[in-house]
DNA sequence: GACGATGTGCAACCATCGGTTGCTATCGCC
DNA sequence: GGCGATAGCAACCGATGGTTGCACATCGTC
């Protein structure tokens, strides 16, 4: 049985540069585009668009001040984000250890 | 800080049909192209690819066998990614632990 | 209040990737 | 030998991560 992974919520974190932006933002670091990608290897409308994908899956939220806009993290989509990345780990773990054992029991009728 | 994770590995597991692929295999299910395609939405040729790129990354090996290829996962480098998996999904619960406490911390200044 | 600096938004463009279709080649078996 | 099943290769398409270039808004300052 597969796990029940909300697709659009994971491929949002697949991303390399996406998590390096949940990093920083975690991390405190000022949430504008322009200051994001001043920490990153990518232009700051690489990093705006991250940010749009980051927000439409409800990782993220945005609050204009100013000129600026300011991005903060949102602490209930990324504990859901963190249960899925757990429930795979825990699940494909499981199965490991599963697989181990009967690999060891065929490894105890042969000696 | 970032956590270290192999950006190889992980967008290899990163994709939906490649995550639901190693599902099957670690189900037990007949490891060659077209058999695991039967159980997918895609095509033969989409599942070869995918293989291809869990090979390259170690997380699954091929033995030919006969005029078919048969797949299956490499359970140590299953095992380190299931590693990272865990590792980003701690780091962030436990930032976003920090963040609760000192939001609680706050609101407690403010009684 | 006008002007330069800074920050955002939009559009075009390119490379890569997941997916498809179509064809060829190889292997197994009757 | 010939037929069916499996794998492999190539071309093509749409979405996406990334870039550059330009226009628009806002802040500070003279």
């Amino acid at each position: 049985m597969t796990v029940a992974v909300d697709d659009d919520l994971w491929s949002a974190i697949g991303d390399p540069t996406r998590r390096k932006l949940l990093d920083l933002l975690l991390a405190g670091t000022a949430g504008t585009a322009t200051s994001l990608s001043d920490e990153l290897p990518v232009t700051r409308q690489a990093v705006a668009k991250h940010l749009g994908v980051l927000d439409r899956v409800g990782l993220v939220h945005a609050t204009p001040a100013g000129r600026e806009k300011r991005y903060r993290v949102d602490q209930d989509q990324l504990g859901r984000a963190v249960a899925q990345l757990n429930a795979v780990g825990d699940t494909w773990d499981a199965r490991l250890q599963r697989i181990k054992r009967i690999a060891e029991s065929i490894q105890e009728t042969n000696d």
